[in-house]
Parts: structure tokens; sequence; C-alpha cells
DNA sequence: CCTTGACTTGACCGACCGGTCTATTATCAT
DNA sequence: ATGATAATAGACCGGTCGGTCAAGTCAAGG
């Protein structure tokens, strides 16, 4: 309703869209601002500069992430263990259903603009790390209460959810370099199989 | 000696240097150029486009790649168990060194362009996915052998190389991030653990 | 000597980049 | 109705992009 809200929404979902899908440099405002049907006068009316539209998309992106299916795959309800396999699950079915729509595998945002932009602005370097501390955060929560009800041994949680976080980064590198999602499906599973021990 | 291989391998260099600090898009034939100390007529003459000049330098790390450290840390005379851990060291090393001097980790030059270029340019994909492919081997390789000593169970020896080679360029990703070698040493020889069972 | 062809020089091209600016319109409180 | 402000429109800016090209330089072969 509201035609700033609508404008502004509109700008952020279709630079999402395009960032995700491609590259930072590759993508224009210019282009944004056609496929969000808004000219430039109003796009820098809601935002300063590209760099600044950029952090605003990974703040939005990483809402939807963690109320979405991050929230489901880390339900509280689940036996921890599991909760690592529905992980890979979602992190499948999300890009295969963006792999059917486009054609090409998007990868994950966070690790595609980590890998382009940290050497280039160290803030939005320190952004995606405080994205990539929550996703470790919540691992290492899983690892916790995996290790409290003895379903795991006990061991280095935190660094271990680090691997975990590393791994599901390194799994959808490679599949996106294959463009085959089912990549994750072969690879995933063995996320279990990571243990950091406790140092002495 | 030869003038006309010196100007070649000196664009090649420079260009190397660059996009694996940078990014494919941030660096650009007149800075490459200049950096190379050569004209932009002569880079023409030597690479008929920007998209063929990365490709030549992905070779050319390749190579390099292949008969450098991490033919040392594959050495054959080695537990194969331990060339796990020095390709992690290898791998630390460098980023470290490269870190000392630039001031930031510049990570895997084959996971930054994957990440950049795999979903714009299939030909590169293709080149990408060979270069991980061949490392994949590499690891592959390694486990059979521990397999066939008996230091290690007997498993899926190619899922779970590729497993690791996922694995350590997740760790990359992560360490760039932080801008941060150590975590590589850190999560580094957690890749001993990843596992594949053979498939029933 | 003269020709050939690899190599170099640097001006030049159109396209597009991120970003600015002025003018205009829509909204809303007074 | 009016004045302030938010929002939109779109022409415009300097700069840079990848790439082209005509004009040379120079060493080797005949």
């Amino acid at each position: 309703m509201n035609p700033e809200t609508d404008t502004r929404s509109r700008i952020l979902a279709t630079a999402r869209e395009m960032f995700h899908g491609r590259s930072y440099a590759d993508v224009g405002i210019q282009e944004i601002c056609v496929g969000a049907k808004v000219q430039k006068g109003s796009f820098y009316h809601f935002f300063p500069s590209k760099q600044e539209l950029v952090m605003a998309v990974i703040d939005d992106m990483a809402e939807d992430w963690a109320h979405g299916f991050v929230a489901e795959a880390f339900d509280q309800n689940l036996p921890p263990v599991e909760r690592l396999d529905y992980m890979i699950d979602a992190a499948y079915y999300w890009q295969k259903a963006a792999s059917d729509i486009e054609g090409r595998m998007p990868g994950c945002l966070f690790g595609n603009l980590a890998l382009e932009m940290s050497t280039r602005d160290d803030v939005m370097r320190a952004k995606l790390n405080a994205v990539f501390d929550k996703a470790r955060d919540r691992f290492r929560a899983t690892l916790d209460e995996a290790v409290q009800t003895g379903a795991l041994a006990p061991m280095n949680t935190e660094a271990t959810g680090t691997a975990m976080l590393a791994y599901l980064e390194g799994i959808i590198l490679l599949a996106k370099t294959r463009n085959d999602p089912d990549v994750i499906l072969l690879l995933g599973p063995a996320i279990k199989t990571l243990r950091i021990e406790t140092s002495q």
C-alpha cells in the first residue's frame, strides 16, 4: 500500500535477486531500476549509494534467512543431530528451486559477496562476518545441545560449528561451479562427521 | 630474454596477482597494462580479450599449483594421512605470506573466480571445474592409498575427496572473510574427520 | 638493400558506470 | 487553499570500461 515502502522494497527485492544470481560488480543501478520499474532519482532517494544498497540487501536476506528455512531447520523440537540434515536439505531445495527456474545455481549470496568484496570493502566484510557468526552460533547451539543430551561426545562445539559452516559454504561453492545442486545432497550428510576436539 | 615471451609473461604475472588479490570485474585492462609496463596494443597482440587472459591466468596458476606446493603436500613418500595435514599447512603458509605482504587474505583464486564467474561464463566455469576435479583426484588418490594400507577404513574415496576439497575451499572462504589465516590452522586438521561411506 | 611480419605505440571509440541535479508531482497537516 | 515535504522523473555528468586501429619500430631472411 504505502507507496514509499513499496518502491523501496521493490528496489530491494530486485537488487537482491540480481546480486544473488550474478555479482555485485556485474549488476548496475540502471539495471536494477529497470527491473524494479523505478527511476534513478527514486532510487537515490531511498539509497545513498550502491554499497549502501547491497548492505541493505545483506540485512534483508539475513533476516529472511534467520526467520525462514534456517529457523525451521534448527527447529528446537527436532533432535539436535537431525537439524543438521534438515539444514542440508533446506540448502539443497533452495538451490534446486532457483536452479530449476533460472537454469543456474546462484549459490550463497553471503559466500558470493564475501569472496568478491572482502578484499575491497572492510565494512561489508565486517557485515558478512557478522552473518557468518550468527550462522556459526546456530550450529554451535545445536552441537551444545547434542553434547548435553549425550547424542554426541564432548567436543569443541564452537570450532566444530565453524567447521560445519565452512563445509556448507564449500559444498555450495563446488555445487555452483558444477552447476549441479545434487552435489549438496551427495556431500551434505558428511557434515555430521566433522569434529574438532576440545583442546587439552 | 625473448622479448615476446617476456612481455606476455609480464602481463600474465601482473594479471594473476591482481585477479587473485581483487576480482575479475575490479581489475581493468588498463590497470594491468600499467602494472606490467605494457601498452594496450601490445596487450591485445598477445591476448584477444580479457576473458582469454583470465583463462590463461587460470592455466598458469593451476600449473604452478600442481607443480608447486600441492606436489610437495601430496608427496608420495609421506604417509597418506599426513599428506592431508601438509596440504592444510601449505594453504595456511601461502595465505599467511600473502596476508603479511598485502595486508589482506586473497583466498583461493579458483574459488574466487568460481563464485564470481560461474553464473556468467560457462567456458570459465568448465575450466574451473576441471581444476577442481584434478584437486579432487589428488585427494581421492591419497585416500585410496590410505585405505589400501589400512590406515583408513574403506569408504567412498571419490565422494570423500570431493568433500575434503569443498571443506578446504570453505575454510579459505571463511578465513578470507575474517581476514585471518589462522582460521585455516584452527579448522584445517578436521579435514581428516570427513567421511562418506560407500553406498550399499 | 629491401621486404616481411612480429611487436609496440597511443590516440581513439561507443557504451556504460555510479552518481548528481533540477523540475515536477503527490501527499498531507494546517 | 497553502506551504512543506516526500517522492518521482529523467536529462545530464565526468570517468572508466573493454576493445579497435592506423602508424610506426625493429630484427631476421632473402
